[in-house]
This record gives structure tokens, C-alpha cells and sequence, in this order.
DNA sequence: TATTTCATGTAAGCCGTTACATGATTCT
DNA sequence: AGAATCATGTAACGGCTTACATGAAATA
């Protein structure tokens, strides 16, 4: 039982649901692609930790709707409460950081608008997200994953998080504008040690 | 040339090191470990991208110090400005988040305390580093790498993080707080829609 | 007409982690 | 006395990504 693996009980815990229903409601918070995923389905399966009923389709596989078991909520239950592993986060921003001192600010500019960006990008995604999900609960339309607590709250994360990317970037270039000469010794540490 | 491989040049461009000492400025911002390290050294070696000159010791293994060769500088000058690609988070409070509705709310606070525990450590570490950096530069004592800038607005960039997850911490728990019926479905949504 | 959506699966390869291996000195 | 620090390396394994494989219907 890896992370992902128990990432699937913990949305079929909220629903049965298809493999191709799961990828689609794990890809808005985590990097994952079905071949991870059917597999661990199988898995599952075979530890009785979930089961699925097959449905016949015309010109697709049949859809096979999984559903957590009794002993799926059991470990389901363990784990939720289990000792929390660190986050594992590679992102090659941070690598990229580590040199910006050797390079002039055009070059240090180039790598700034890409990174308020992405952040960017990450907040018109979240901001989309929530907007569905208010359409969704309002009209009471057939919710297309019942994810209504755990997304909100994964949500408003994105957004805050693509928030004070967005304000670090520019803190970044106001850092740069008050030491055009790039005397970076008398950097004021006070204002940040709470 | 993987992610890492780039991280090691970048690192190497501040100053000439060894395997244990990128290791150490590497940990503090990417989880990683010495024998990922040492065989991408000799590859960049290999390549032609880094040098070393090996340093006699006793009792402890030969000190080999790296230092960026010319066709690394350049390797280094092209990845920077290069498109940059998504950040991978790999953490677990995701996948717990998804099915945090279906347990009660005695369950749920063992989960945001360990979560908000997670982020005062990491505040903790971030603000420490930014002690030890202050000291540092102000008496102008050997660096123990010469990470400034870069060490700098990562250190920053830490110390948001951390503090915005134990806002959003607070703030689940104050949504639970508002909705004693757990009747989420009249969330005010209008609150954050910018 | 071409791409996206729906729908599941396998195979090859890369990348990273854990464990194995050694060993003196310093700190607790 | 035991753990951590310094210092480098290899081997086995696990997990994830990319590519291969198929194919109808709907959308652009």
C-alpha cells in the first residue's frame, strides 16, 4: 500500500466510482496518469480492500465501478489518523534559485515572469475549480464527483498558496530595485523575524 | 540531465564543493540523499559539465572538491532560462483531505493537528536557517556555503509557506466551528472569490 | 479532418530510496 | 557507550512516467 493507493480508498470512500472517474478527480490536486492507477486498482481488489461491477459498453471497455469494501474502511481509517509523512516536493524553481546570484537581473527577470506564471496559471485553475463547484452545489446538478468538503478545502489551498507565490515574486523584484548595485549584506532581516 | 543533475550545477556555481557538502546546502531545501548524489557528480564529470581535484585525508574517504567547468557555465546559463516545468507535490494531506467528510470531527482535528505540527516544524526550521544566515553575514565567519541570495529567498519563500498552512489550518477549523449541523452545503463562497 | 473524451490495460525504462559497506573523530 | 559527523561509493528494489495498444463518439 503506497501513498497513491490510498489515495484511491480515500475517494471511494466518497463514492464508487470508475478508474477513469478517479484520474480525473486525482489530476486537479496530484500528478498522476491511469497506468499508475489501474494497477493499484487491481491491487486493491485483490486485498479486498475495494470491488467493481462490470458494465458493458459499446466501442469502449467495459467500465468497471469500484466501491470500498469493509476492510477498505478499516485501513481506510488507520491510515487517516496514521503519523503524517513529510511532503515530497520537487519543483525545479528551487533549483533554479540557488544560482540567481551569478546571473544579471535581465536573466534573473526572465525566470521571475516564468515562475508569476505558473502561479498564475495555478490561480485561474483554482479560481475555475471553485466556480464549478458553486454552479454544482447550487443548481444541484448531478455533482460529477460528490468531493464537496475535501476539493473546497484542497481548493482554497491552491489559491492561497498561488496567492503568496505571486506576492514572493514581487517581494523578490523590490528586493532587486532597492540594491541596484546588488549589495545584498545589509538585506534586512528584521522585518520578517516576526 | 535530470532535475537534480542541473541542481548540482547551480550549486557548483556559487563555489567548488564536495558531494557532502551540496548534499548538506541540497537538504535544506530538496529531499534527497548522497547516493543519488554521487552518481550524477561523476556523470556531470563525465560530461564535462564539473572537475575535481581529490584532497588526501585520514581515516575518512579521499575529499574530492568539484568545481562548474566553462561547458558547464553554459549548460547552467541555458537550463535557467528554459521553460519551467510544473512543480510535483507528493503529500500525503492530500490524498487525506479527499475524505475528510466522511468522518467526524474528533477524527478530523487529529488530522489538522498534525498537519498545523507539520507547518510550525517547518517555521521552526526556515526561521532558524535565517538566524544562522543573519550571523553569518553580519560577522562575516567562514560561509559555510556561500548561498546567500539564493539560501535567502528561499528561507523566505519557507517561512510563507509554513505560516499560510497554519492559517488555513485555522481556518477548516473555524469552518467546522460555523457548522455544528455539518451542513455544508451553504458555503460562502463569495468570501474568497477575489 | 483532427483532436478530445471516454475507457482500460501492458511494457520498458528512468529515477530515487533503502540498505549495504567502511571507518576515524567528536559529541552526548 | 552510543550516536552523530564527515566522506564516498554500490546494489537491489519500488514507484512512477512514457510509450504502446485499441476504438467509438463527440467536438473543434
Amino acid at each position: 500500500m503506497n501513498k497513491l493507493s490510498y489515495g484511491l480508498l480515500s475517494l471511494l470512500s466518497i463514492m464508487p466510482q470508475t478508474g477513469y472517474d478517479l484520474l480525473l478527480s486525482l489530476n486537479r490536486f496530484w500528478h498522476t496518469n491511469h497506468s499508475a492507477i489501474y494497477p493499484l486498482l487491481a491491487e486493491l481488489e485483490e486485498k479486498g480492500y475495494a470491488r467493481y461491477t462490470s458494465i458493458d459498453q459499446q466501442g469502449k471497455p467495459d467500465k468497471k465501478i469500484y466501491s470500498i469494501t469493509e476492510d477498505g474502511m478499516t485501513a481506510l481509517k488507520k491510515w487517516i489518523v496514521s503519523p503524517l509523512e513529510d511532503a515530497v516536493i520537487k519543483d525545479e524553481m528551487i533549483l533554479k534559485a540557488f544560482c540567481i546570484e551569478i546571473f544579471d537581473y535581465a536573466t534573473v527577470e526572465i525566470l521571475l515572469e516564468q515562475i508569476e506564471a505558473r502561479y498564475q496559471k495555478q490561480l485561474e485553475r483554482y479560481k475555475k475549480y471553485l466556480k464549478d463547484m458553486q454552479t454544482n452545489v447550487n443548481s444541484k446538478a448531478e455533482p460529477i464527483n460528490n468531493l464537496i468538503l475535501g476539493g473546497y478545502i484542497l481548493i482554497q489551498k491552491g489559491i492561497i498558496d498561488a496567492q503568496s507565490g505571486i506576492k514572493w515574486c514581487r517581494w523578490i523584484r523590490n528586493l532587486y530595485d532597492k540594491h541596484e548595485t546588488f549589495d545584498f549584506t545589509i538585506i534586512d532581516f528584521e522585518k520578517i523575524m516576526d
